[in-house]
DNA sequence: GCGGACAGAATTGTTGACAATCTTGTTTGG
DNA sequence: CCAAACAAGATTGTCAACAATTCTGTCCGC
């Protein structure tokens, strides 16, 4: 049964040097637009350039790396617009997932949702922006889990993956989370009362008001 | 200029098997759940294996192939389950690009629109399912295009090579295209008109349909 | 002084061989 | 006769070297 996640012995070379790639991209370790030299890579993650290879390739179909035909491969930029646009993608399909969610959550499971809700406002309260981010992102996962929607959670996991530079950015922002945590407590309310096409609105309205403020 | 897509000669070995690949199981070439070893691929397409290796991260990396460690890779097999739920993805992002080509389509696209209206009418009055399902698939992609999403574009175009072997199942039911075909004029009737609610309302309508036909 | 050709360096793409792993059919002990 | 250990075969994972391509800085002719 144990058959991943133990970066030490047991894993493939690709797979170590993949996860340990992901990992830096998204925890801003590379500098965006980086040039990612596999032989420099292959030496500092200890594997060869094969794996590195291997693992470039699947970052590139996750939307994280660009690679050009003998020209070698970068971080990719995602501009203001694509994050627009990713950002409408995950509001259609975060709409979809709360819908289902509404529907298919057991009761415990809306237990889960009040109380990250409850931890949010007193984020809030508290003035401490980098707790609610963490929370937002609980919150916004547990919705995608109740909703048991295999595919659209792949597609959103995707698509969250290339936002990790405009998010830190964004919750930041003075009088965001006050705005934003409202918002949330809307969508937790319309999925406790079990009705999907509020539930999807109200996901709906708040990356709407998400979009809104990444577009300055 | 000239940068892609001559299958002759310039092309890259990797590219070259990858299409070749995508394009045999898209065709229904390859059986599902067909075993794809990567030696016999590698001199069926005339390339090395690390090529082919290469075309198989990325077909996974698109859910077209499953690879499993040390165990091969197999065509992926879509069970009806997962066909709705990647259908259910299709209509929210269909919605979403319903609603922003009824936006930002200029009118000669309206006409291109309302063109394969009719066409699509005369195929239905024909009873030609084949040439219904072609063009049917020309008008959603128009749509796509005329978006001018490109992030949900890339994602529906994911979602829609996995469905291919389910699609054609679909055309051939009786009273079928009849029923989509008015779906289909609701729509094209809303983008004329500029309504962007409108537009994803009859997406949504029409993809409703297509799950409900899907789960018999 | 400037544009274009040219050589050198750097980097990716490709190849064939080797090692690790899994499957399958067989054998052996009970 | 059956189950577990075992061995052979097949297949993927990894490696190091080689070929092809692109970029960069320099030099020459004008």
């Amino acid at each position: 049964m144990p058959e991943e996640a133990r970066p030490g012995t047991g894993e493939q070379a690709k797979q170590h040097a993949l996860a340990q790639l992901r990992h830096a991209i998204l925890h801003g370790e590379m500098a965006p637009a980086q040039r990612l030299v596999e032989n420099e890579l292959a030496e500092q993650f200890g594997v060869t350039r094969a794996s590195i290879r291997a693992a470039l390739i699947d970052l590139e179909a996750q939307g994280l790396v660009e690679r050009i035909r003998n020209r070698g491969s970068r971080v990719r930029v995602v501009t203001v617009e694509e994050a627009v646009a990713i950002t409408e993608c995950r509001m259609v399909l975060e709409g979809l997932c709360a819908a289902k969610a509404a529907v298919a959550a057991g009761d415990e499971q809306l237990a889960e949702l009040t109380e990250l809700g409850t931890a949010m406002t007193k984020a809030v309260a508290d003035g401490e922006p980098v707790t609610y981010s963490e929370l937002n992102q609980e919150l916004h996962a547990k919705v995608r889990e109740f909703s048991g929607q295999q595919t659209a959670v792949d597609l959103l996991e995707r698509l969250n993956a290339q936002l990790v530079r405009h998010r830190f950015q964004l919750a930041l922002r003075p009088g965001r989370p006050q705005h934003s945590l409202n918002e949330h407590l809307v969508m937790i309310e319309a999925i406790r009362a079990r009705d999907p096409q509020a539930a999807e609105a109200a996901v709906r309205a708040h990356l709407t008001s998400v979009i809104e403020a990444l577009s300055d």
